[in-house]
DNA sequence: ATATTAGATGACCCGTTGGTCAGCAAGGGG
DNA sequence: CCCCTTGCTGACCAACGGGTCATCTAATAT
């Protein structure tokens, strides 16, 4: 009887099962403290294998952000830039309930990992403030000028520092990764405070003078 | 003649100056890409004398880290809870003020490196988490509470999540570690301008029922 | 069957670094 | 002036972990 080969030969899944592997490890424990070893065994792979798909650990470490900000990116631009709504509906329906998912999802560890590590790989921040800050940013800004063009909002710095909507995404993962245990936040309600405040700073309820 | 000393005893300020030392390089380069070695050097100290003061890397990141916030959180309590003006004027002024200056000194490294060490640093965390955060919200409540009380804000979530307030100032520290030479941000303006939107939205400017 | 290719292994190498310790020297007291 | 205390030194150690490579074996071609 031949007895149960050692391993199988799967050269097309193995980048992505140690990709995964890799995102777990680097999120539990960020890069420095993540042993090449570690990742090899919750992958199930030796180290050599590792080093035949990835040049280096730094190499692994790209790979990870990358593979997961890409799509993530694309799904969303496509989701904002095809909605009809207007503007405050849209902000107050899908825009919001995407900010409290990211709180909740891979997106939050993508995110702390990349404040973590970022200052150490300056290509991969590069990389991410071009793809996702600046078009995200752009994206947003578009929303509110919308907004302000059909009257429904009044001119407001919200036009130029738009990452203001993103305050409160940023406090939730921080506290979540600092504090969570220790007292509780809850962020989606928190999230929620910071749009409404916005909203009602620049809905023009009563009499406003419109200076082109 | 006699030679030189290769060094002078000074056991008063050792533990200061290499507190000091261990400030830059942990600012510089994190907890775990520091070395212990470097920190010597800068403080102009042997490695033995260093563990002469510091049980162990672990500790000496501790020290840094409460040396610095403790003054600092002390100071600014007082600064706030002593001062006469009404809410919005407060806010304004000193509170802006202090906000933004937060950024640009030393406090914005070590927000940075909470972020960054906290979780690998429980005890250090939940320090933090009682007697800055903690103290700190329950400061800006009062605040807030105060304006409401005599009518000059409205009722809002803010009463409840005063940290919307420094969402642009965790956004500045991590834009600044980050992006900061690749793309430029106008920190105090994005400050600024979150505390303008906030104000606008809790000002009672027109006819506003007021639900006890 | 056998040969060949290439996916996969893991023992090993070696630079790095946190931490130690035996001993040196500053400087105050007798 | 000398001695003793103790602040201080820096060579050294041991562990650790990234990366390599000689070797093995599953899959495939002949």
């Amino acid at each position: 009887m031949p007895t149960k080969p050692r391993f199988r030969r799967r050269k097309e899944d193995r980048p992505n099962e140690i990709t995964e592997a890799a995102f777990v490890e680097f999120s539990r424990k960020g890069y420095a403290a993540t042993r090449v070893t570690d990742v090899c065994k919750r992958a199930g792979v030796s180290k050599g294998l590792l080093y035949l798909y990835f040049k280096t650990k730094e190499d692994l470490f790209k790979s990870v952000i990358r593979n997961f900000v890409v799509p993530q990116v694309d799904a969303l631009k496509l989701a904002i830039e095809s909605s009809p709504l207007p503007a405050e509906a849209f902000l107050r329906g899908p825009f919001l309930k995407l900010m409290q998912e990211l709180v909740n999802s891979r997106a939050q560890t993508v995110i702390r990992l990349l404040i973590v590590e970022g200052p150490k790989h300056p290509d991969l921040t590069a990389y991410y403030c071009d793809h996702v800050i600046a078009e995200g940013s752009a994206v947003m800004q578009k929303l509110i000028n919308k907004g302000v063009a059909n009257r429904e909002f009044v001119p407001s710095a919200l036009q130029e520092f738009p990452q203001l909507l993103l305050g409160p995404v940023l406090i939730s993962v921080v506290w979540k990764s600092l504090f969570e245990r220790h007292r509780a936040l809850d962020t989606d309600a928190l999230i929620a405070a910071q749009l409404d405040l916005v909203l009602k700073a620049i809905k023009p309820t009563h009499a406003q003078e419109v200076t082109a």
